[in-house]
DNA sequence: AATGATTTCAACCGCATATCT
DNA sequence: AAGATATGCGGTTGAAATCAT
């Protein structure tokens, strides 16, 4: 199997990406969708090798991404997670709407594994770090010793949840407080970033070790049974509000329906409904998918909205051989209005996502081109402020495509003051969604990175 | 204010696997 | 069936940001 052949091309661009590539890519794939990615940069005029423009899209301009800091209960559900499927990146992040695996690796190495040693657990296998060093050398024990590792989980969140009481204050900030460096610094010399990578995994060697029926025995019992019988208590895991019927349908779907497949999906092919209160109501109920496998699985794509329960799924998936990214219709109707309190009345009642039909579907790409190009062009895009181009890359590649410049830039311009008057640096909304997640923020960082990059036009 | 240390995170790399020819 | 190519994933790197002195 060769390498990429991306990677013997001279000539092509490396490093971080400038505002004007991140432009040309968001043209190009609100307009035509990706495709193959290998051919996008020779379309969009990228001098990018496709992988690059790939992992751009996903890590970055994906318009569902949540961006801003990991909620609390995020935490929970990340380290929970982490024990039952060890560095599966991927298979994580599709529990978690709006998130990236690679943002969830980078908050795992960062952050979440020294809180984990902070409290004495070994981050690697989930068990009190005096027993793994009382083990020797068995650091990376088999992954398949499920029950022994959601024991420790309950006493890992408990003392996550009370560290957190707190919770206004941000992650990051409490990262920077002097306390939490003086414990970051009792638990290791020389644990910077880099060299806990080297303890990173060996996930390779052990993803296999992960048995069917380990997972299914630690599902059902923790997530499937506790949420069917109603059972709460205060902030157990098993209270974190997450359906699992998608936990496999990422990379290692394989894995699982190649071996139990009645485990996760219904012979209907359809994700196997733990608990349809939670499948249908309060969480977004679907990731964009991320393989031919997900694919085959007809499910509402409804990334980082809170919505009513009798909400209708969004978009469906048709099955065929080709795989690609359509952006779809942009409905009617649209709440938004001029100016700043049109802003928060939009962000409150409504989002693009619900105005819009996403669909990470299947089919013939020359069919689908010249829709998504139609639809695109909605007349309501004039409409959308700039939160939303902030927030939704999409709006704002589509809006390109119709505004002058100059119009574009005022508009900016305009809405960039109202930030700024507003000094919290995050989006008034942020309050109407903090159930089952407190994302969607936008952080100052965040606003100023898109206001360099986007400000100029 | 300057400088070094530390942390964060976007992006790259290489590999495994899927798909195509 | 076999080789070529495309895609996806996890590990790693290093520039930029932030903190500490």
């Amino acid at each position: 199997m060769g390498r990429h052949s991306c990677c013997y091309k001279q000539k092509l661009r490396k490093g971080l990406w400038s505002p004007e590539e991140d432009e040309k890519l968001l043209r190009h794939i609100t307009k035509y969708g990706h495709g193959c990615w290998s051919s996008v940069p020779k379309q969009a005029g990228l001098q990018r090798c496709g992988k690059s423009c790939r992992l751009r899209w996903i890590n970055y301009l994906r318009p569902d991404l949540k961006r801003g800091t990991f909620s609390q209960q995020e935490e929970n559900l990340i380290i929970e997670l982490h024990a039952v499927l060890g560095n599966r990146w991927s298979q994580i992040a599709a529990q978690l709407p709006g998130r990236t695996d690679n943002e969830i690796k980078n908050l795992w190495n960062s952050c979440l594994k020294k809180k984990l040693r902070q409290r004495g657990i070994d981050p690697v296998t989930h068990k009190p770090l005096s027993e793994v060093e009382n083990n020797g050398e068995d650091k990376n024990p088999p992954a398949n010793n499920v029950q022994d590792k959601a024991s420790g989980v309950s006493n890992e969140l408990n003392f996550l949840q009370a560290n957190n009481s707190n919770r206004g204050q941000s992650l990051q900030e409490k990262k920077r407080s002097p306390a939490s460096a003086q414990a970051y610094q009792l638990e290791g010399q020389g644990s910077n970033s880099k060299t806990m990578s080297s303890n990173a995994n060996n996930h390779r060697n052990n993803s296999n070790l992960l048995t069917p029926v380990s997972n299914k025995d630690f599902f059902l019992e923790r997530f499937a049974t506790s949420h069917q019988e109603g059972s709460t208590s205060n902030c157990q895991p098993s209270d974190l509000h997450f359906p699992l019927q998608q936990l496999n349908y990422a990379s290692n779907a394989r894995l699982i329906t190649n071996s139990i497949p009645s485990l996760w999906f219904t012979n209907t092919s359809k994700p196997l409904d733990m608990n349809s209160e939670f499948s249908s109501s309060s969480i977004p109920s679907i990731l964009p998918p991320t393989t031919s496998s997900f694919l085959s699985t007809p499910l509402a794509f409804k990334p980082s909205v809170t919505v009513p329960s009798d909400d209708p799924p969004l978009a469906s998936f048709p099955i065929s051989s080709s795989r690609y990214w359509e952006a779809g219709a942009p409905s009617n109707n649209s709440n938004s209005s001029t100016g700043s309190s049109g802003y928060t009345e939009l962000q409150t009642n409504s989002s693009f996502f619900e105005n819009t039909l996403f669909s990470w579907g299947l089919g013939d790409c020359s069919s689908t081109e010249k829709e998504g190009q139609n639809q695109l062009m909605g007349s309501q895009q004039e409409d959308v402020k700039w939160p939303e181009y902030l927030h939704n890359p999409l709006i704002m590649a589509a809006a390109l495509q119709n505004q002058s410049p100059q119009s574009l830039y005022n508009e900016i311009k305009s809405e960039t003051q109202f930030l700024s008057e507003n000094s919290s640096g995050m989006w008034p909304h942020n309050q109407q969604q903090q159930e089952p997640f407190q994302t969607s923020n936008i952080c100052a960082k965040d606003i100023q990175r898109l206001t360099a990059a986007y400000g100029h036009i």
